[in-house]
This record gives C-alpha cells, structure tokens and sequence, in this order.
DNA sequence: CATGAATGAGACTTCATTCAT
DNA sequence: GATGAATGAAGTCTCATTCAT
C-alpha cells in the first residue's frame, strides 16, 4: 500500500525531528501529502505508529547485519568491527528516532511487543557468538544471551553519546577504537 | 522555598508514572497541593522542569555513590558489584523516569547542559578507575574516560532490559553474575 | 431492489441499538454488506433514510393490527386488548427506535410528512371507535379522532415507561391491567 | 455560578432550536459568551449537559404546579384543567426540548437517574389524586401511582401533537375540550 | 506571595460524501 | 450498477499560560 509507507515515512521523519509527542497527525499527513482523514484509513491511531516504525527500524538494523560478508564475522575481531560500524552508522542517521524507540515503550502497550520485535537483532548477534565460541574463538563461559544484550547495551549507549551529546567528530575513531579494545578483551577468551 | 521542592518532587512522582508530555501541569500542583499560578511563581515553564529534575536524579545516583564505603571501590571486583547494585536499585526504583531523561533532551534546549549535568556521574567512575589502575588493578591501556562510558552503557541498557521489559525477577541473580564477569573481564590487566 | 432493503433493513437494527446521530453510513453498508459507495445509490443522503424507516415502523404496525381477527376488536374490552398487546409488545422490540421517530422529526423536513406517515395508524382505531361508537359500546360523546389520539398517547407513553426504564418484569401484568382498566372508564358509554 | 448558568441557558436555547447531536460545544459557548475551555470547567463532557437540563425543566414543571393555588386542584375538574393548562403551556414554549429530553436516554447513562428526575413530578399528581380520591372525587379503584402515569401520557402526547405536527391553531380550545372530557370519565368515581 | 477561574489555540479523531476504476 | 479508497470539514476535549483578586 503506497500511502501507508508514505505516512510512515513521513512519521519517521517528523518523530526524528520532534519526537512523538510533539508531532501532530497534521504535520505527518501534510509531509507526506495525503488528507487527515487517509491517515486512519491505515493507523488506528496515533499510538499505533509506534511499532510499526519500530519494526521498520529494526529491520533495517538486520539488513544491514545480514548483507554483511561471511568473512566479516567469522572472528571476534571483525565481528566487533562490523557490529560497531553498523551501530554508529545507524545511529547517526536516525539519532532522535532510537531515542524515541527507547521512550516509546509508554506509547504503547506491553513490553512482549517489543520483546518481539527486538528479539530478530539480539538473535543475530548471538548466532554469532556462539559461531565463534564453538571454534573457541570466544571465551567458553560467556552465555550468548547475556552477551548479545551487554553488547547492544555498550554498543548502543556510546554511538548515542557520541552523536547525540554532540561529541566531536574528530574523536570518532579514537571512541570506536577504544570500545573495540574494551569488548574485544570482554569476550576473547 | 518549600513549594518549589513540593512542586518539583510532584513532577518527579507524576512524570515517572506518565512521562513528561502526558503529565498536565494541572496534576503536578494538585499532587503538590499548591495553586495552578503558583507553578509559574517557581517555574518559568512546564519545560523548565526538565533540567532541574534531572539534576535531582543524577544527584540521587551521586549521593548513593559517595555513601558507599571505601572498602567496597578499592578493587575491581567490588567496584562492579558496587556499580551493579546502585544501577538496579535506581533503575528499579526510577524506570521511567529514566527512560524520560534519556528521551527528555527533545525537551529542553542544548547537549550542552546536558553534559554538565551528567557530568558528576561519569567523573565519579573515572576517579575510581583511575585509583585501581594506578594500583595495576585495572587494565593499564584502558582509557578512564571512555572506559566510564562503556560502564555506564552496559549496566543502564541491562538494568533497563530486566525492569522495563517484565524480566524474571527469578532470573536478577543470574543477570546480574553475567553482568559482573562480563565487565571483569573488559577491564582487568 | 434487494440492496435497497438490505440497506434499510441494516439501517433500521443500528438505529434501534445507537440512534440516527451515533450511526454512521459506515456501520450500515457493513452489516447490509455491500460497499460504502452503494448506499448513495438507492438513497440521496444519510438524512432520507428517516422517512424511509418510519414508513417501515408504521406499516409494521399497521400489518399486525390488520392480521388481528375481527372478533378481537368487535368490542371496547377487546379492542382495548388488542392495543395493549400490539402496543407493548412493539415497544419491547423496537425501544429506542420508537424513541428515534418521536425524535427523528429534526432529522426530517416538515411535520406535514409525518402526519401522512402516522395516518394510516391513527386511522384504523378511529375506524374502530366508530364502528363501536355505532352499536353503542364506546360513549356517544368521545370524538373518534381525538380519542384515536389520546389512546395512542396513553399507550404509548405506558409501554415506553414500562420498557425503557427498566420496569420491572413482573409488573407488566399489573400495569397492563390498570391500562385496561383506566381506557375503559374513560370509553366507556 | 454565574458562567455554568449562562452555559445551561444557551444549551437550553440551542439543543430547542437543533437538537442534541446537531448542537456543537462550540455553538453553546459562543452563545453564552464564554470560552470554548471554560464550558470543561462546568460540565465533565456535553453528554452531562443532558441530566442537568432535564431536571432544569422538571423543576420548571414543578414550580407552576406549585403556584397553582390550592382551590384550583380540590377537585377532579379542576385538577385536569390544572395539568392541561400547564402541560399545553410548557408544551408549547419548550417544544422540541421536550422531545430532546424523551429521545435523551441515549446520550447519558442509565434509566434510574431519569426516574428520579421525573419522579418529583409524577409524585405531585399521585398526591393530588389521592387527596381527591380520600374524599371521594375520584374513582376509588385507580391505583394513583399508574394513574398518574397514564395521565402524563395522555398530556404529553396530546400537546406535541397539537404543537408539534402543526395543529391547528384554532383548534387548541376544541382539543383541550375533548382531552378534558376523556380524562375525566377515566378518573371520575 | 498566592490563588484559581478563564482563556483559546490546537490536538486527535470521525464521518458523510465523492469519484476513478 | 457496484466498489471502496480518499477526502477534508467539523467535532469534542485538553492544557499551558495569564491575570484580577
């Protein structure tokens, strides 16, 4: 349905820019050009866009994990690289709108939900590791699960410092470079 | 002045519940039993409120810190335990109002004042991390700086998952083990 | 047309469960089944679905009143009964739509229409009366058409008080009696 | 308070003149010259605007019959003539206010709340048929409770007829004649 | 200092109606 | 004849803020 994602796109947008509270319906119809009314013809309501631009952000986090080469995680090393590249990549791009998922939680509904539909990126990042504990890559007792939450947690909370607090671009890679060493000896064996 | 701090505790209490958009000034001066004018006697907007609230958090966190013994930051492995412990008992006590400070940037002006704010928080690790290393207690090539950063990440995100997102409360004990051994082995020589 | 009266037929259940103003066309073309677009084939408006229902209601009544056999209304007692029956028990089926016509009058042009729709109603009692008044059951001086008029206010206003007020069950008898009794008196020669 | 009078005043005014649903807040307190806001200080929602006007004109009821003097309801004849000339009156000056408050029941809430508002006024014409009745003047096997009730049927129909459908003008003497002779035949002992 | 009634802009949502297919 | 996506005007209600007392 094509003014369905042009509605989302145009929440995604707005949300980015001013959060959710204080963006209206009205401005969200306006940018992406359709009338009031067409708006609930797809959303139930206001609340309702929130998992679903959720959904949509998580699937582009897996996309891009998935279009990464095999070789790019078959070590600690390179896994670490790639999670942080595509982290502060992301991150860059849609700042306020992972700062607006992570608020989000109040807008809608129970916490299963979301346990949903973070579960495919927390699935991913485990496979790995326990790709890379079996070949010994990885310190043996480390539990997958905990792990891949430490790692978005870590992961997530230095790109959003770093770009959001307004952290100087020039110190980029001295912080990725930093936080690559500080988990690499978190996970080697 | 007694209505101010009645007017900002009420915010803090109706803000935790509801979020900052979803709270009227109304509810806030009728929890704190003053008048709908008396807000703006204190206050110069519902937005004003966002800065002086976070200092109050992070004041919080800051004062459970420092009551904390010597004894129990003079090894790594009592720093961590002490991290763990302070960053559940708040994010258990505070959960939303958390998620709100970590949204409530939309609402109140620069990063900048942000920095300052949270400021205190990492600079009371950094010291910590500073005293073990000079002890050789902590890995030397370690940066003190992002390090508290790392910290902070990791332990805000898993304390935030096992709350906000209904954790077994079964399963704290265990959480919390992973938690320790994982950040153990990031920082020690 | 069989679209036409499934449409009617639809419009006629919701009006009776949320009245003309909280039923929307949308409701309608959804229990009739067929597309919104369909309804403004086989009616101008929203609005002239009204003169339509009422027609509907009348003829109802009119019908069960014309299937009553002849003997049923050859005397004052009988026809008393007769009323009291058909009229109770059309107010237990259609409550609220009955309170939609006496009200629908906003809805609907001119008064002069609704005096053409009720005619035929008040007519056959007024037929009756006379009938009677003739063979000297009905007293000599009650005019039939304003007589006609008082019964149905009576009726009416009884059967409404008694259903949609939540009566009490048991009582309709009692009640139904006192009616009886009290329209007797007041035809009686 | 001065404004919720005011508000009540011009509600009173606009649903007579379209009726409940066609009636916006907005045409109310444009109407009573007040703030769109400052009707949410006085009434909950506009449903609630329904049972306060009821009773405003139950009162009004009331208070005629009140300043009825005493000789004018001592007995059967005059008594009817009472209820006639108070029902015709109110009738007619509040027309479709009254078939908003029948058509009412709908928009708030459940039938016990109407029960008590009308029952001020059906109580004062069970007394007045009892006092009537103790010495006599009426008919000694009515039940004063139903009576009562068949009597506001009978008045209240006839009088909407008679405004409402258009009657005649000319005719209101004839029709209040006949009324008068119906009712009295039904009560009289 | 303190009050709280009053304001009015603006938010979300519904819905009768149209029209291209 | 039939469809149903699209429209946008209009409705109800909330709320930050002001100001006379």
């Amino acid at each position: 349905p094509e003014k369905r994602t042009a509605i989302l796109a145009a929440a995604v947008e707005a949300f980015t820019e001013n959060g959710f509270d204080r963006t209206s319906v009205a401005q969200i119809v306006k940018r992406a050009g359709v009338a009031q009314g067409t708006f609930y013809l797809y959303f139930e309501s206001k609340g309702h866009l929130v998992p679903a631009i959720v959904s949509f952000i998580i699937e582009q986090f897996l996309q891009r994990l998935q279009s990464v080469p095999e070789e790019s995680v078959s070590n600690p090393d390179s896994l670490l690289t790639t999670l942080i590249d595509v982290t502060f990549a992301i991150t860059k791009e849609q700042q306020q709108l992972i700062a607006f998922c992570y608020s989000g939680m109040a807008h809608f509904g129970h916490a299963s939900q979301w346990e949903q539909i973070y579960a495919p990126y927390y699935q991913w990042i485990r496979q790995r590791l326990e790709a890379l504990q079996k070949d010994g890559l990885v310190h043996p007792e480390l539990d997958p699960v905990y792990t891949a939450n430490f790692l978005v947690g870590v992961l997530e909370h230095t790109a959003e410092d770093h770009y959001l607090f307004g952290a100087d671009p020039e110190q980029t890679d001295r912080v990725r470079n930093e936080l690559w060493r500080f988990l690499r000896r978190a996970i080697q064996p």
